[in-house]
DNA sequence: CAGGGGATTTGCGCATTTTCAATGCGCCCC
DNA sequence: GGGGCGCATTGAAAATGCGCAAATCCCCTG
């Protein structure tokens, strides 16, 4: 079902691989446990009797693919857990991570209006995504003003993402960016730890080489900003992360 | 009416300057010049008719702001000649470009939404911008299916914006960051020249120092992959650039 | 338990970029 | 015509990041 991808590898690869089985059930709308942070928060009673085929469901592992840059789609995915990013490449070749994907963020908005995906979407960590068709997201959104809303709120959340991804993860020394993308990793959760992931994925998405990336987690480590409780789970020191991350 | 700001001056300053006034008449929706390009494009007869304060037209000089950070309004600009920037600031008070709006591009999506605006606007060559207030793109939306089609293909436009800002104007080397600004600056314009526009700014665009933004100016010019036919304005050897760019 | 593949870490030399300071240029105003 | 101002350019030293290769580590598998 979705195409799998390995990491390090880059993209003029051909998909021969195994089309995984990723289809995990059933989504029961009415009782999403996210619904009310979801794009379908704003529904009523009425629009799920609209919603005629139930919406599906995947589990996805690292390295699947939701779509390819390029390709024509007729759905989008709500992330309910996990990770996804969405990836550019430059004609070098290289690849540049320009967003992340996260629980209650929807991915591929650029179908609803018929664009062909702007990215790569790649899970990075193992992710359940809801699938929307956009057909039912165009019926329901003119129906229904709140689900309207929230999608123009999610364009704008996106386009938020994406300035703040220039400012903060874009600017300044290799130390401020990477002591950046780690506060920012750890905001959302509770206690101030947080999953990191391969070092190339670090250097594409901050523009920095992966060496660079390797070096300055390894000095931080040294230093004890950061403590590894286990594989690339990291406990943060947070305070002197801002430090090194504003000046 | 707006605020003018100095190139240069940055943002813990209290605007204590003068009001321009701005204003420059009323704009003639129906017959718009811009009007096959522009946000409301489609409106038809009916419409119109609903919009029962005509649309205000400003003239703006460099300097002048449409509106700042954090700033709450119930209005979004189109901007129909001229160039805006969009700026947004790092707690350590250096400023970052993240876009460049220019014909036919709505500035201040945001305020549609409620939200505060996110950046800082602020012009930077002479500008012709038509103030659409919040109410009214509102209600047009509700109505007219076209307009409101148009407003997301505007939220969506400026998301690839910021994704190839972060692709391309944020990654590689100094050299290959100025190329790529300074074809993409010829690519709207028929002649392969463009106009170019103070240092700082460019460097704040690419995430370089002023510096090293000026030098790499420089050495363009002595190798003649640009030259400078007035002040700021420069005829490109657009297939070198494109070299450089790329590589 | 040994072997292998991939990812991370590290060393080292080099290129690029920053930083700070000085100089030069053009323009406007007195 | 002579400042003065803002901006661009340049120089030189220092800091930073890159590229490449070697060493290490980790995990998975046979």
């Amino acid at each position: 079902m979705f195409p799998r991808l390995q990491t390090g590898y880059h993209p003029p690869m051909v998909v021969t691989v195994p089309f995984k089985d990723a289809w995990s059930g059933e989504a029961d709308c009415r009782n999403c446990s996210l619904r009310s942070s979801v794009l379908f928060a704003g529904l009523e009673e009425k629009d799920f009797e609209h919603l005629h085929r139930p919406i599906d469901q995947f589990t996805l592992q690292p390295g699947d693919m939701l779509y390819r840059t390029g390709q024509r789609g007729d759905r989008m995915f709500t992330i309910r857990s996990g990770l996804v990013k969405l990836v550019q490449f430059l004609p070098d070749g290289s690849q540049r991570i320009v967003r992340l994907m996260r629980t209650t963020d929807v991915v591929g908005l650029e179908a609803l209006l018929g664009d062909p995906y702007e990215h790569d979407a790649v899970v990075m960590q193992a992710t359940e995504a809801c699938c929307l068709p956009v057909a039912v997201v165009k019926s329901l959104g003119e129906q229904n003003p709140r689900l309207h809303h929230e999608l123009l709120a999610r364009w704008q959340r996106a386009l938020r993402d994406a300035d703040a991804w220039i400012t903060h993860l874009s600017t300044g020394s290799a130390k401020q960016r990477v002591a950046r993308l780690l506060l920012r990793l750890a905001k959302d959760e509770e206690n101030s730890e947080c999953e990191l992931f391969g070092r190339e994925d670090m250097g594409a998405m901050l523009g920095i080489t992966t060496e660079t990336a390797s070096r300055t987690i390894a000095e931080f480590k040294r230093q004890s900003l950061l403590v590894e409780t286990r594989p690339n789970r990291f406990l943060l020191d947070i305070p002197n992360l801002g430090h090194i991350a504003e000046d």
